[in-house]
DNA sequence: AACTGCTAATAATGCGCATCATCAGATTGA
DNA sequence: TCAATCTGATGATGCGCATTATTAGCAGTT
């Protein structure tokens, strides 16, 4: 037979006082001035200890309180696999702060996936509210949305930079700008003057930033832009070879290590004719694949670093915190947008220039 | 301003009837004879679909419903990377399988991990009550929490056969005594007749049903079982040449990879001298390692069959069910206790034994 | 003795939902 | 015509907890 679960109620009259006491003692804080005293305190711990009771997280989230529970939404779809091997270190990041933590994880893997992407419609929303708070991953247009999350005062953290309405947004991010810079400074670095920026134009964010950070070190270097944006591989090679480029920046989603045979096939080996630097991990690990020179994303950190900061929202935003200080959130500009520094990889893909090489003919004029 | 949830009051006024009767449309049947209308039945669910209401699955739970929530406990600590590795592809299985059940997955990160392993105290175990059931994943020994899920009726699944207690236990296994049988009888086709196991003993069900195996089929082929048992790979590496083993069987937890490089230290190639075949895949693939034959254990699958068969649990015991059918499970033993099928690996470490050895020697007696 | 001011606690309420017991009205039976 | 039956719904209750409003007890004042 079922044995009934052990409820304040259960403490409550063991310890000889009312569950309303029990509740107090267990919330430290009194909300009201009301007062427990130390020796009916120490009671009520001690039938606590005693029963082994540990609150309903269900019933205290219904009442208002905090479940210990933080959600995680990824909008792509966690299969097919491919998404899998990209999502999976955010996931081992953010299950090893929530063990940390003391927290539980629900994973909302019920939301109606639509196109291969997840929508959190109407209906997936109010299933976010088991939960004290959520972690956004993914890409993500819908507007409206995130109108609706801001408007209710649901605490979450995106996990990626939000440029659009980041002002608003908490996010833990990577610095894709930088790391591209240093990228390119790397590669000038090695005598390269010819370098290509090689991936498809989008919207969003890291592709931006990629483009954004390759502009501007080239720039700063005197150098001239070159974009190859085709989503064939074979055309891409052809293009870098047509091109007479020294080295390329790829971004990983682009099939590098297709991309690197290819170019082989055409006589151009990499890295001794071609430096190819990674700009993030590869999407497709492949075994005994090429070791690759660029930058790395810290996606188990930023998946860590997101579940820390989405804590501290959901303890700030909590009634009895607000009570307490009066203000909603506590949190400053940097601990509520954190950008995370991507750090080089030292692979076997870059290569000093060949001496020789026409170098000068890609200056653009310093004027 | 937090604008406030949608409920079933919301919705029944919407629809002008009462809350009970919105609640009464969603479950479909009718507990005690109610009867509800066709008409009023489209009315509330008009209001539904115009007010875009779900269920808030803490209330729901609470008031003794199901919340289209399951947990998944994962007795070792998910940390470090090397156990990731091997739990993760059940977690995509179990991801899976969610999200074609359409239900949320709650990840038990919460329990106090001692000694690198995570218990299921009184403690975490309040903490399950807010999922519908929960699946157990992990060697597990302490008999007392089992008699606690037992007694309290919670339903769960074990992933991974449990032997002793299994009768009672819902799990769903894979057939590690059929696989290496079948790994046996491929190299003794292959010709080999001194055939090794290699692997620590130990309790768990894996182990006791890969000896098990091993054991059976060299009985059935008439052929002498010797077991190495080492911790060291490079005793082990000794120990197969003195033994002048033409195959061995490994059990992957034995740092295979190490173990061949070890051989072919000592002289001894895999597979030209040595077949090695593995009983599972390698715990820790390593970039560019060796592409091991054996057998391998179907992870997703279990993970996928196992979130299946706590579904059908979940519903099976649930209130509502109860009253209609008046049985406590419908569900037979092949449901409850599934054993899924090891698929061979042709890999490239196994290999004819060199003919002209003196494989005779290793008969035993028939008589 | 009546009043104020405290401290230490309790009773009562509601969160959103499932469920049981109940009830109003329509239909049927005699 | 009045009870018996059936249909279609509602009111009330409780799940376990957080929180507010209220009260009991007592010391110190006037």
């Amino acid at each position: 037979m079922p044995r009934r679960r052990i409820t304040q109620t259960d403490v409550a009259a063991m310890a000889g006082v009312s569950q309303a006491t029990v509740s107090f003692v267990l919330n430290g804080s009194t909300p009201s001035g009301v007062r427990i005293s130390e020796e009916t305190r120490q009671r009520v711990l001690d039938a606590i200890r005693i029963t082994g009771y540990t609150a309903n997280p269900a019933a205290q989230r219904l009442a208002g309180g905090l479940a210990q529970i933080l959600g995680v939404f990824t909008y792509e779809a966690t299969f097919p696999r491919a998404s899998r091997d990209f999502y999976g270190p955010f996931l081992v990041g953010i299950e090893h702060a929530a063990e940390r933590l003391g927290v539980d994880l629900l994973l909302f893997t019920s939301a109606p996936v639509t196109d291969g992407r997840r929508r959190l419609t109407r209906d997936g929303w109010q299933r976010l509210g088991v939960a004290d708070g959520c972690l956004l991953l993914g890409q993500h247009e819908h507007r409206g949305e995130l109108q609706h999350l801001l408007d209710t005062n649901y605490p979450f953290v995106f996990i990626g930079k939000r440029g659009s309405d980041g002002g608003r947004l908490p996010y833990v991010g990577a610095d894709y700008v930088g790391g591209t810079v240093r990228q390119v400074e790397r590669l000038v670095a090695l005598g390269h003057r010819r370098i290509g920026y090689v991936g498809m134009r989008g919207t969003d964010q890291p592709t931006l930033d990629r483009v954004d950070g390759y502009r501007s070190a080239m720039k700063a270097q005197g150098l001239t832009t070159r974009f190859v944006e085709l989503d064939d591989v074979a055309a891409t090679a052809a293009e870098i070879v047509d091109q007479r480029f020294t080295a390329v920046v790829v971004a990983p989603e682009n099939h590098p290590e297709e991309l690197a045979d290819e170019l082989e096939r055409r006589g151009k080996q990499v890295p001794d004719d071609v430096s190819v630097l990674l700009l993030g991990q590869p999407h497709h690990p492949r075994r005994g694949g090429r070791n690759w020179s660029g930058f790395s994303v810290p996606r188990e950190e930023m998946g860590a670093r997101a579940l820390y900061l989405l804590s501290r929202l959901v303890s700030d935003d909590s009634p009895k915190r607000e009570r307490e200080t009066g203000r909603t959130s506590a949190l400053t500009e940097a601990e509520l947008h954190q950008i995370l520094v991507c750090p080089d990889v030292e692979g076997g893909t870059a290569a000093p220039a060949r001496t020789g090489e026409p170098a000068t003919d890609d200056r653009t004029d310093p004027a």
